[in-house]
DNA sequence: TGATTTTGTGTACGACGTAAGCTTACAACG
DNA sequence: CGTTGTAAGCTTACGTCGTACACAAAATCA
C-alpha cells in the first residue's frame, strides 16, 4: 500500500532507505560500539555523505530511536493460544533478554530511548492475549508485563555495564553463568509473585 | 586520616576538590540536564578553567562515575535491627526510587555507569544484615537485593524516559500516580516472590 | 526539451573533550 | 628574607562531532 520499494515516482531515485540506514546502524553498533555510530561513519558504511542521511531522518537521535524500535521488534515471539500467561511472560522475558545480550552496545540505547508506545503495544498483543484468556484485566496485565520488561532491561544493563572480570578471577563463562542464574531467580520471583497476586484478586 | 581540608602542604593551595566538583556537577545536572554537563560548563560553575578539572579527575567519564557513586550513597537508609528483611528490602527500594526521581537527568547515568562494587556492598551492609539475621545465605540475599535494585532502576528509566503527557490528556499528577501504582505492584510481586522462594529453601 | 521534484553533496560553523606546556601561589629551606 | 621546589590552575590548539544552508544531479511529467 505504501512505498516499500524506494521508487516513489518523481525526483531522483533514492539509494537510501530508512530500513537500510537502520540496518547499517545496527551493524556499526554491534561491531564497534555506540561511540563509533556517528553520522559520518554511518554515511561511509552506506557509501553516502553524512548529510544525505538527513533526508530520511531528522537527526542522530532519530536514528537511535529507529534502531531501538527495530531491535525491540526482534524480541517478540509467537505464542500459541494454549500457553498460560505465566509461561508466556517468562518466555517473553527470555526472548527480550536474548535480544539484548545479542547486541550489548544497544542496551544503553534501549534504556534511554523508550520503545514507541503504540508499536510496543502492537508487538505485545499476543502476550496480552494470554492474560485476557485468563480473564485478567488489561491494566493488571500491562503492569505485569511492563514490570518484567523493566526488570529484564535493568538486568541486562547490569550485565553489559560491568566489563567482564571486574571482581577478577572470573572467566567469562562463569560470569555468564552467574548472570543467568541471577536472572532466572529474579524472574521466577517476580512471575510467581504476580501469579499469586492476580489469583487472589479473584 | 587523609586530607579532608584542601590544604595538603606544598604547592599552590587547591581551590577545587573532588567533592566540590561532584556537587557542582549534580547542580548542573539537576538544573540543566546531562547535555549541559560539559567540562567547560562545569569549570564556569566553579569559577575555574575547564582544564583545571583534569588535575582532580582524569576525564569527563570519571566525573560522571563520581556523580553516580555520590548519588547512590544518598539512597541508602538506616535500618534498625528489628526490621525483617522483606520490609527492609521494600524500604530500600522506595528510598532508591525517591533518590532517582529526585534527580531525573541522573537516571540514565546510573543506568550506564554501574556503582562501584565495593562501595555498593559497603553501603548495603545494613540491608545484608537483615537477611543474615534470617539465616539467608549471602548469595541468595545478594540476588534478591540486586534483582530489586535492577527493577527500581529500570522502572525509573521508564518513568523519566517518557516525557510527561505522551499519551496526552494525562496531567502530570495522574501520570505520577500511575507510575507509583505500577511501581508498588511490581515491587510487591517481586518481594513476595522472593519471600516464598527463600522460605521454601528451608 | 524544459520544468518540476526529489535525493544526494560540499562547505562551514560552533561546541565538545582533552593533550601539552606555561604561569602562579604557596611551603620549606638557607 | 630571598631562593627553590612543587602542586594547582590557565592558555592555546587540535581533531571530531552534529548539523544548517545552498547547490548539483537525476529522475518524471508536460
Amino acid at each position: 500500500m505504501n512505498q516499500s520499494a524506494p521508487r516513489r515516482g518523481r525526483g531522483r531515485p533514492a539509494v537510501l532507505t530508512r530500513e537500510r540506514i537502520v540496518a547499517a546502524a545496527i551493524e556499526i553498533l554491534d561491531a564497534e560500539g555506540l561511540d563509533a555510530l556517528t553520522m559520518r561513519r554511518l554515511g561511509t558504511q552506506l557509501g553516502v555523505a553524512a548529510m544525505s542521511l538527513y533526508r530520511h531522518l531528522p537527526n542522530r537521535d532519530a536514528v537511535l530511536a529507529a534502531v531501538v524500535d527495530h531491535l525491540f521488534a526482534e524480541a517478540v515471539i509467537d505464542l500459541d493460544a494454549g500457553t498460560p500467561w505465566p509461561e508466556a511472560l517468562a518466555r517473553f522475558a527470555d526472548s527480550y533478554r536474548r535480544m539484548l545480550l545479542g547486541h550489548p552496545p544497544a542496551v544503553p540505547l534501549l534504556a534511554t530511548h523508550p520503545v514507541d508506545i503504540d508499536l510496543g503495544l502492537e508487538l505485545l498483543a499476543g502476550l496480552l492475549d494470554r492474560f485476557e484468556a485468563a480473564a485478567i484485566p488489561r491494566q493488571a496485565a500491562l503492569t505485569a508485563i511492563q514490570s518484567v520488561a523493566v526488570y529484564v532491561l535493568g538486568h541486562a544493563l547490569a550485565q553489559v555495564g560491568t566489563p567482564p572480570g571486574t571482581t577478577a578471577a572470573e572467566s567469562d563463562v562463569t560470569a555468564a553463568a552467574f548472570y543467568d542464574e541471577w536472572f532466572k531467580t529474579g524472574l521466577r520471583a517476580m512471575v510467581s509473585g504476580f501469579e499469586r497476586q492476580l489469583d487472589q484478586e479473584r
